[in-house]
DNA sequence: CAGGATTATTTTAAGCCTAAAATAATTTGG
DNA sequence: CCAAATTATTTTAGGCTTAAAATAATCCTG
């Protein structure tokens, strides 16, 4: 190699064959597979002992954050879901109780969504239970591991963040 | 709301109450939100540069590894997928071109299904192109942190499956 | 203050996904 | 050999999800 000043691994990359990611290939497909893993089995877990969905859970879950409401869009922004996902999920969630709908006083556009009571107790319950179950499926790794893979992911996420917004953010430039 | 006397740290945990698995939360929140956000990525890109699904993606890419086919069952396993979800996408694939199917002479109730050689190049083709997303979206991470990145998540899968599979797998008792 | 742009939500059409029940072929234990 | 158990797949009913188009209210700019 005629550039013996680059170190070791970062650059190392470049050294090698141009052409081979299969390395980030196999990553992103391990990401996948425990998330997946996961979601399965809480999936499982919140219908076989609870009788309710994940996005169910998820969109109750949002809701136990904010005590005031929220809008359909910021429910769909923090979720990651489409509007028209909300629109749906929001009916059924309103039919069986758990939640509420008021139009917004400062925009009749907008739609404020709350927990009712009964909506936030059952979700606590829930969410006790959840907590135990994820704290499980991670027991294996100690504190240390946890904390790394926690500092792992957040560069991962901001990673693809960049890649993601990279060049086509027109609200700024 | 005064909750100043929460310690801030991973090893705050242990000290306090025995019952708080937030950090674990935290985690799987976190682990969950960046399989989220590159998966709706590669999919966005799948449709534009190919019109074509990330499920419909991962069958072929399933089919290219094993040249001789699998079983209907065989997929189902490995893409984590239930057999019914199977037989609509194999059906779609099979209209399309891409890929075929034939009875399995051994096992008249099982196919074999593969990729027909059209749906092998198109597939290449995609699979050349995706590689690279998926570089880039990593592309922030130096070798040293994939590496890690990469330990800790066969880790967490490992501890992932022991606790679904935990004490109820009959076959080994 | 009016018209155009923006924002919030809903509708539509299509695909993905699951659990559970039904079908059909194979394997196995007696 | 043959019935019971197992295995492979399909069907069914219902929920989740999206992109794109449609509606409706608000914001903004001249």
């Amino acid at each position: 190699m005629s550039n013996q000043t680059i170190p070791l691994d970062a650059e190392a990359k470049a050294i090698e064959k141009p052409e081979d990611h299969r390395d980030e290939l196999r990553l992103w497909l391990r990401l996948l597979t425990c998330s997946t893993l996961i979601e399965g089995e809480v999936r499982r877990r919140l219908r076989d002992r609870f009788d309710v969905t994940l996005p169910r859970f998820d969109l109750m879950a949002q809701l136990d954050k904010a005590s005031d409401g929220m809008t359909l869009s910021d429910l769909s922004k923090r979720m990651m879901v489409s509007n028209g996902n909300l629109t749906n999920l929001v009916e059924r969630l309103v039919a069986s109780g758990h939640i509420k709908r008021r139009v917004s006083d400062a925009d009749r556009r907008a739609q404020m969504v709350s927990l009712t009571p009964a909506g936030r107790r059952e979700f606590r319950a829930m969410a006790a239970e959840h907590e135990m179950w994820i704290a499980e499926i991670f027991g294996d790794l100690t504190q240390k591991e946890q904390k790394d893979l926690m500092r792992l992911l957040a560069k991962a996420k901001l990673s693809a963040r960049r890649a993601i917004m990279g060049g086509q953010d027109d609200t700024i430039r």
